[in-house]
DNA sequence: GTTCCACAGGAAAATATGGAGG
DNA sequence: CCTCCATATTTTCCTGTGGAAC
């Protein structure tokens, strides 16, 4: 059934990448001037999630290294490392200059001062999710350093530059824009089909059925993959040799779970009790939530802390918020998922 | 229109956490 | 073990906004 499980996981980076030439020429064109040694600029990356920024940003700059011998490429994911320390950090581990850093000999600058003197060979700095940044101050500082290229990877453009201030929004507009769009379902298709071809043994998935998968993902290439995963591992556990279509059904769901899990994992238990609030009473505003919250806990947060928790869960797309200040509601983001899983309080 | 209230979300102070060194 | 230090999280305090009652 399976051929090359490497193919179907998340993360991986195909030698071809499909409908996307524009953007990666546009991409490598940006990073051209490294292969003269010379400094160049940043790049900005946006699009919706599954658009392939990340894939094809971690293609351009492979791409980059086999043609230059002197490059190095770093990746940062600003979502999980998002204070300045830990992206610096990150970032310095990676060029393996960070054994002797203890956080408390090295205040904050003396990190961006480490970089400065790094007299390496030129680094492609890629920044994803980079809109998560708490302190997008930190792209001023990187590009203001010459031996560094930064890619930044976002959801929105506009949410990136009403973050930070003015001087970097006028240096940001200036730089290289690439612009990512949904994939459509043809688009979609290719994909799936290219990736069945290497990570699949053959006949085991129908054309059709690559199209209801591409259906079914709605333009994000994440979660395409993600589908085409778990179906092709059921259905290898059940032993068949084929992908039937009541497995594909079911994986789509499965999919949709995994990832939404994985953000529900995230959680501290406090923050598991409001969202279980909101989950078992409809719509509710901030109050009714805390009020009901406050009932179920035994050293219960404050409200404004209720209140970053369901900002949060907004930003992971676990909560969903309608109207603007009074008339503010919170509710499940709408998923089809029946989760059998009731957990206790 | 004015007032009032619930809310959003920033800033800073307060408190909890975790790792290194004694 | 304890202390120190930086980070992480929470609380307190606050300003600005918009809908609803007056």
């Amino acid at each position: 059934m399976i051929r090359d499980a490497r193919v179907l996981r998340a993360g991986f980076v195909p030698r071809e990448v499909e409908h996307r030439d524009a953007e990666i020429n546009h991409l490598s064109s940006v990073l051209e001037p490294i292969t003269n040694d010379e400094p160049a600029d940043t790049a900005i990356v946006t699009g919706p999630s599954g658009a392939g920024k990340t894939c094809i940003s971690k293609f351009v700059t492979e791409q980059l290294r086999e043609e230059v011998l002197d490059v190095e490429t770093t990746y940062v994911n600003c979502w999980r490392n998002y204070t300045r320390f830990r992206t610096l950090y990150q970032i310095l581990d990676d060029l393996g200059a960070s054994l002797d850093i203890h956080r408390q000999s090295t205040p904050h600058d003396e990190l961006v001062d480490r970089l400065q003197q790094h007299d390496g060979p030129r680094t492609v700095v890629i920044l994803d999710e980079v809109d998560q940044l708490e302190d997008p101050g930190l792209i001023y500082d990187l590009h203001s350093l010459p031996q560094f290229a930064i890619i930044c990877i976002a959801n929105k453009e506009e949410e990136l530059f009403s973050r930070v201030d003015e001087r970097l929004v006028s240096r940001l507009r200036s730089s290289e824009h690439v612009r990512m769009d949904k994939y459509h379902d043809e688009q979609l298709h290719d994909i799936l089909r290219a990736r069945a071809k290497w990570g699949l043994e053959e006949d085991v998935i129908t054309d059709r059925q690559l199209y209801q998968i591409a259906d079914a993902a709605a333009g994000d290439a994440r979660l395409a993959i993600g589908i085409l995963r778990t179906a092709a591992g059921k259905a290898d556990r059940g032993n068949r040799t084929r992908i039937p279509n009541e497995v594909l059904v079911g994986a789509a769901e499965d999919a949709r779970a995994q990832i939404k899990q994985r953000s529900l994992d995230s959680l501290t238990p406090h923050q598991r009790v409001v969202y279980a609030v909101v989950r078992d009473h409809g719509p509710l505003g901030p109050s009714t939530i805390h009020e009901h919250y406050i009932e179920k806990v035994d050293d219960p947060r404050t409200k404004r802390t209720v209140r970053t928790y369901l900002s949060k869960m907004v930003q992971y797309n676990l909560l969903e918020a309608e109207g603007t200040s009074r008339d503010r509601e919170y509710s499940l983001v709408d998923s089809v998922t029946a989760s059998p899983s009731r957990s206790d309080s």
